[in-house]
DNA sequence: CAAGCAAGCTTGTGTACACATGTATATGTG
DNA sequence: CACATATACATGTGTACACAAGCTTGCTTG
């Protein structure tokens, strides 16, 4: 008789079917986010099948995103950060001086929390040398900071400045004051023009999923952001998020 | 003696090494895309390790989206399919009657089809019901189609219309006629205000990544687009695209 | 009581082997 | 020449086992 639904003679391989039966606990609800899962050894002998069959059945789950093990406990139901939204007004209408991040966060109610990581002058990648229309041997001010949501790093960003326009001003400190750096560039008398924003998914490096904690499965959304003031970039944002805690939402108009 | 720079000893797991090993030579160009990587029982005698060790490299490669493994035949260099970007205004300036997609693929100039799958009355799921503002008993017009580029499938597309807007239109044939469905809308009078588009990455369902061709962990961009014309919305289109073949682009006013 | 250590659990990495199944190629037969 | 078949080789799935290394618990000892 089979165990729990578990046929050997059928097409689907083993492995398949309990990672199948597993996955269904943990949708169902049955197995609760941080819920530990049965060990290794206990599902092998509950399915009847090797330990090597019952670890291959968890790292399918595992390269979905769905469980993570920890070495010497056992194997946890991934706790999925509390999706949030970010507008693509978020810019263009900046609320009694409060940065993007900031006010899309009151918005939603939630803790958060903002690492300035680095700033000062530095070299830009060739693809944002590029969008900023500089040269090779030109600087920048580069921006490099993460953010947290509920205590868990949800996002890292880095804004390349040209120099010319960051040079001497606030925004070549930590803290550029209310509003950001936007906010000063328009103290220089800058009037924002546009944003254009690149939007791709892919999978992390491996030193971006332990940034951003992120499970084996887990891809990122990339966003490379330009701003346009008086005719110029002025700045290139390069974001890359935890794809389980953002859902990007634009509204267009229809010409 | 080490064989190619495989240390036993090493805290590095050995089938660690040898996958950043092949990553090197993928990633160099010595193992250009479509190639073939050495057996695994070439690999396994090659780094002196049992082939289940070299399973497990390659099993890293392919998480990462580098490999793709064909059964009976061996493992091989994916084919990253060609990049084309999208761009946010392609609903709003549809060019001389052609639809969006066919726009945005005569723009890039590729090879390209769309296969319709489906047309005809059906139900929306609730998240669609809830955006076009109908009840539980409200039947649609559902859409689906598939786009292929260079004829691999890259994007599957699902539109939901309110039956008292397709009904007894083009939009219920499964050739709509030029300009596609927005056209047939405004035939009726209607006038487009606005798009709201949701961007959402994620990995891909079994069935997803079949469908798509996708590797094992190859992201999807998941995009749910609302669009309004004179004060309602008329239509919601949800997306699921190969996220290697598309970098969505969205220019945004500065207010 | 507290510190430390050992036992016993957990996952992590690796071996060797067996057989199923898909693919390509060479070979032999009509 | 065309077609079926055998065979060699590829990956796919599964077993059993061994030992390393991390974590928790509880007992022992000072």
């Amino acid at each position: 008789m089979a165990i729990e639904g578990i046929d050997p003679t059928s097409d689907r391989p083993v492995y398949r079917q309990i990672a199948d039966h597993l996955r269904r606990s943990v949708e169902s609800g049955d197995l609760t986010p941080g819920a530990q899962l049965p060990s290794e050894a206990t599902l092998a002998t509950g399915y009847q099948v090797s330990r090597v069959t019952a670890r291959r059945a968890l790292a399918v789950l595992e390269t979905d995103g769905l469980i993570l093990p920890s070495h010497g406990r056992g194997w946890f139901v991934r706790r999925q950060p509390p999706v949030r939204r970010l507008s693509s007004d978020r810019f263009a209408q900046r609320h009694a001086g409060k940065a993007a991040f900031v006010a899309d966060m009151e918005a939603n109610q939630r803790n958060y929390a903002v690492d300035v990581l680095f700033v000062g002058k530095g070299d830009a990648p060739a693809a944002v040398r590029d969008r900023l229309g500089l040269r090779a041997q030109d600087e920048v001010v580069v921006r490099r900071r993460r953010y947290l949501v509920e205590g868990q790093p949800v996002e890292f960003a880095t804004s390349y400045i040209p120099l010319d326009i960051a040079a001497g001003t606030p925004i070549e400190e930590p803290n550029p004051g209310p509003g950001g750096i936007y906010a000063r560039m328009e103290d220089q008398g800058m009037t924002f023009d546009r944003y254009e924003e690149e939007v791709m998914a892919r999978m992390p490096s491996e030193e971006e999923s332990r940034a951003l904690n992120l499970g084996v499965g887990a891809p990122v959304l990339h966003l490379v952001r330009t701003a346009f003031a008086s005719g110029r970039a002025v700045e290139v944002c390069d974001t890359v998020m935890d794809s389980a805690a953002f859902v990007l939402f634009y509204k267009l108009p229809a010409h």
